[in-house]
DNA sequence: CTATAAGCGAGACGGTACGTCCCGTCTTAGA
DNA sequence: TCTAAGACGGGACGTACCGTCTCGCTTATAG
């Protein structure tokens, strides 16, 4: 019982990519603001209703646009090693995000998600939770294996490394390179207090 | 030297705040991009120009509309202790934080960062420099008494509390408590590995 | 050889109607100056882009609504006497004239053709050349019948008697009457000297 | 026993020239519509409030600036010969108003004189009723010389001259030149009819 | 092998807000 | 007290886009 009435034509995947593009395009050029659906539409050569008709807002349009580019092809490590892992994932994601246009992107969907609880959760959906989740997992396989203290509390290490991600991407203070995905991991591990104070702590 | 032209009529200050109280009232009931200047001046009783004559932007006006409740009576710790002071401080920064209206006004910002570097920099000379800085001194000071170990990276350190504290913000995955203060601060200090392994590694 | 783009979604009559309509009564209310795009696209409800789209200035609004009223149903009388053929005609001239803000429209369009060549020429067109052309061919036929001097200065006629028509409706100190068509294109035949003096000059 | 109760400052000699030039040179840089307020005060290095304090309108303003230009300096001839008389009159008046400016003027005094009785008052006084009185009295003066045919209605003879004049002024089609002057009122004299139609009629 | 209905490009439509210009009123400091 | 300066509340300008709405044209199945 398919519930299609008359599947004619189909959406036209000239019109999709095109769509797309210029959006990631537009976006690098002018900005999430200065993006406006009307300069997509004449730069992909297609009728603003094509893009009304498949995405219901600006927001959507840049998500499906950026994505791609962010689930794609991370690796997740499993050397063994709970620093060697997290590294080496911090590593694959960095890299990515350092692509130009991907804060602007970001930023700007921070920005609605602040007022459209349902791009809130999508945007969660898209860019947070899954990624949460594995690091969770890398640090759960950690814990089992001795690498990560039973008091420890995982969800705050995960917004340290996390937060740290985003807070250089958007204020752009600083690199986001191996170097910094190096030094943030292993200072989570250890802390920045010295061997003997830990001792006192505990 | 002065170049000023003469003092003739000066800025009302009637109107100054009521552009500022508005500005507030308007941002947290629409959001930052629901945010109008035409608004702001209907809400405010004001011409438009008046705004334009003092503010260069959108940006600049919500800017200015919440630096004073940033700045506002933070009073930097000084206990003696490294852990002690780090809680004390961010408990402050988050009770302000948590006010609303807050996230909506940074991720807005943020966004148009992202393609105009005066904001940008004055972003980062109003939000982000000077608490930094503070938290960085709170650092050395530790330092010098012993309670930091002199290889800690203190950059990799402040972007972590910094980081954290930005994220929930404005993925609002999690609360801005009193208890994450603490732990945040106690975990950053000790590290997440167990003692045991913390000595292998140094 | 045809140079159209391509007819898709056409000019709407409903519109085009409205922005007249509004242009005309609100000209009759607020006078040339005190008509206001913004007002017309109110009253029309219609948005202004649709104004701008097809009309380039207020100018060219006014002269769209009210050229219609100048060109419609006037008859060029043909009775085969110089007299009453210039006078049957002024007749119907002033008669559609004497409506109501007629003479706010012209005056205003007259103002803004002293700066604007562009308009001028338009105003030409549509509000005077075919007018005086008319008037030009009675006097010729009347010439050709011996009704007219052959010394006779005709542009200087048709000044005459388009000029005292102006003259009445823009300063309004008598009116546009039928006794004065009919005083008018009498005093343009026989002139004010008396027959003696006439002689004399001849 | 002067009434004047304390004559602290007067109005300045300076501003008020100044004002009046700054007028002039606008509007003929900009035309009538395209003249403001703040434009003339900033031209004449003057405040605002200055112009207000004097003026009441723009119009009142504009009227002032070209009323001298107007009013100065015409000989009412009397040589004894109507047609004399009239022709030199009209020669002063057109190498008046063929000065630069004076069309934008009257053109835009008579557009807002169309919704302002006030300044349709006063504009009727200052540029059009005296000179109409003095083509009335050569008239008249003719009439009694026997130079104009009893049965010649005065007040159209009038309309005829001004009318032609103020046509070529406004519409620019023709120039207003000694030709025009001489042939307007020899025309107007003995009409465009042959002397023989003139007696048949009469 | 069509027919036919969806998707498509184009772009006009009623709107909202932009940032600017100028209005006429007001406040201030100085001459 | 008048002046130059210019800030004030306000109204309109002409432009950019919004999201919706017709237009004809194109095209890929379902009959």
């Amino acid at each position: 019982m398919d519930s299609k009435p008359k599947p004619t034509r189909r959406r036209s995947k000239r019109a999709h990519e095109a769509i797309l593009a210029a959006t990631t395009s537009l976006l690098e050029a002018k900005g999430y603001n200065g993006l406006s659906i009307e300069a997509v539409a004449a730069q992909a050569g297609v009728g603003k209703q094509t893009i009304y008709r498949w995405w219901p807002s600006k927001a959507a349009l840049v998500m499906e646009a950026y994505s791609a580019m962010v689930a794609s092809e991370i690796t997740i490590p499993d050397s063994g090693r709970l620093e060697e892992d997290l590294y080496r994932l911090f590593e694959q994601i960095f890299s990515r995000l350092s692509s130009s246009g991907f804060g602007k992107a970001i930023a700007g969907l921070l920005t609605e998600a602040q007022t459209d609880p349902v791009l809130a959760a999508e945007f969660l959906d898209g860019f947070v939770d899954w990624r949460r989740k594995v690091v969770r997992q890398l640090l759960q396989k950690g814990l089992e294996r001795g690498e990560v203290a039973p008091e420890a509390n995982l969800e705050i290490a995960v917004d340290s490394l996390f937060g740290s991600m985003w807070y250089r991407l958007l204020i752009g203070h600083a690199p986001l390179d191996q170097q910094f995905a190096k030094d943030l991991v292993r200072q989570l591990l250890v802390g920045i207090a010295p061997p003997s104070a830990n001792l006192c702590f505990r």
